[in-house]
DNA sequence: CAAATAATCGAACAAACATTCCATATTGAC
DNA sequence: GTCAATATGGAATGTTTGTTCGATTATTTG
């Protein structure tokens, strides 16, 4: 056989070379493997980067994406970035006419694809909502407020569970001390009998609102304890022992409701109070 | 007046771009009106080619696309071209413009009031991308996969949990049976052995993965349990083991991520199981 | 029609580019 | 542990790049 290389099947689309990298990726060595990662992460920066720049930021040699991409069968590295930028090219106009492709794209074709869709809608309608709904000013005081407690216990349960897990994950990271209420039966009255005025709480419950959060709510606020609620009906009992309360209508598909809307108001709240806190503790020091 | 440039109005992005070449387009010279055109009738083009490969492109010369960059206040035609590809790179054009008039109302005065709207154009951002990248057939039968398992299991920690908890309430009130792994520590081995091949798996594992779920989805793999997974790279170990795999990148918005497309999609995939489990149980009994 | 001014061309240039090559380091087999 | 094979880093290389600049052509002005 001659030296002449038979064509081999150089991946031609973008999709092509995405699946030709993840089936080879488990045997790629250490720095191609480096790369392959940095490619499908960051594959814009493939697109418009030189060789010099790109290796810089993914932390290799311009000569391994030379070698990265002659793995793949492409020539040089030069013929492998057209492969990206051709991908930009096919979906910028896409971005034209978004909101009309998503009512006529593959999905709808596919009962579930239409069920996805209208989840993603409905998220997008949620979060409209938000931005108008919410007032900056109680959001800022309730920040405040949560900020200067030493511990922050989270109340909720089935439905608002996931939002306050979530922020006790986040508030974990941001060392900022803080307790769920409502996960394991029975330990919640003991809990809670160790709050003081100086701590706070964040209270979660939409309708139908479950006893326990309303009830553990009203118990702290009359001990003292401030609270901060959050809820989807002015109506909600939460409201009456709430210092400050907040009302999110998350919208429906098929009268299923997802947490999309409550999810970045709940992540909102934390990254505010941590940043207020963080101000709080440096007007200390001065 | 001195020879020293006072800073004119260079254009920044590609609209302010495009109106300063409509609105001086008819006082060009002929050859940089012929630039003009092309600039507007193929903007890829100039965002991917050289100036070499443009200018042969819309016969002229290299130079006089220099000319026509400088004419527009640009030092040469290299940062001109930057805003050709700036228009490509930016991933959410549409909500550019929303975020436009989000920015000066009552909440950009304020700092939470930004944290809060950030959080918010970060998850309409997020929920973009999972309308164009999730593949509808793949949803379509991991769908159908989870719905024929008699209990589906759920494996996620950390920062994955509340997608996992909120699963579990759904597929609770749809009458599904589920079981949550990754709560209490020592059980889980327990739980895993019960599973079958006739059961499922939906594991959700985002950087930095958690061991024991990636773990834990492999050895229900080995063990003919068949998983779907959803994660935040193509990379993710988990994507091995899984029959089918979903990748949702969440946008952040000062390094935080929230959950919010994460939760549009996991809501849609266990109303999408929920259904096609329906359709399923009609079939039989007819 | 002639002079003056502006626009264009195309060659020349230095900087930046992708690529190659080879010495060194790492890995894997025995 | 030793050796062979592969992978890597970094400097050298020839090419291509964007840009500049003087000569040439077109356009305007008196």
């Amino acid at each position: 056989m001659s030296d002449a290389e038979v064509a081999e099947d150089v991946p031609q689309d973008f999709d092509a070379l995405k699946a030709a990298i993840l089936e080879r990726k488990a045997s790629l060595p250490k720095r191609l493997k480096q790369v392959a990662a940095y490619a499908l992460d960051h594959p814009d920066e493939i697109a418009f980067g030189t060789a010099a720049s790109i290796a810089a930021s993914a932390e290799v040699q311009p000569s391994t994406l030379v070698r990265f991409a002659q793995h793949f069968g492409f020539e040089g590295f030069s013929s492998l970035q057209q492969i990206f930028r051709a991908r930009l090219r096919e979906r910028a106009p896409a971005y034209e006419d978004r909101l009309k492709s998503l009512g006529d794209n593959d999905h709808s074709r596919l009962e579930s694809g239409a069920i996805l869709n209208g989840f993603v809608a409905a998220a997008h309608r949620s979060l409209d909502n938000v931005a108008t709904s919410v007032d900056p000013e109680k959001f800022e005081a309730a920040a405040d407020l949560l900020a200067r407690a030493e511990t922050i216990y989270l109340i909720a349960r089935r439905r608002s569970y996931p939002l306050s897990s979530y922020m006790a994950y986040a508030f974990g990271k941001l060392k900022i001390r803080c307790q769920t209420v409502g996960t394991a039966a029975g330990i919640d009255e003991d809990l809670l009998s160790m709050a003081s005025p100086r701590d706070a709480a964040f209270a979660v419950s939409f309708s139908p609102y479950a006893t326990e959060t309303v009830h553990q709510a009203r118990l702290l606020a009359t001990r003292g304890v401030p609270v901060v609620s959050l809820t989807d009906s002015a109506f909600s009992p939460l409201s009456e022992s709430a210092r400050f309360w907040f009302e999110i209508v998350e919208a429906d598909h098929a009268g299923f409701r997802s947490l999309s809307a409550s999810m970045a108001f709940a992540m909102a709240l934390t990254v505010a109070v941590a940043e207020r806190r963080r101000r709080l503790a440096s007007q200390h020091m001065e």
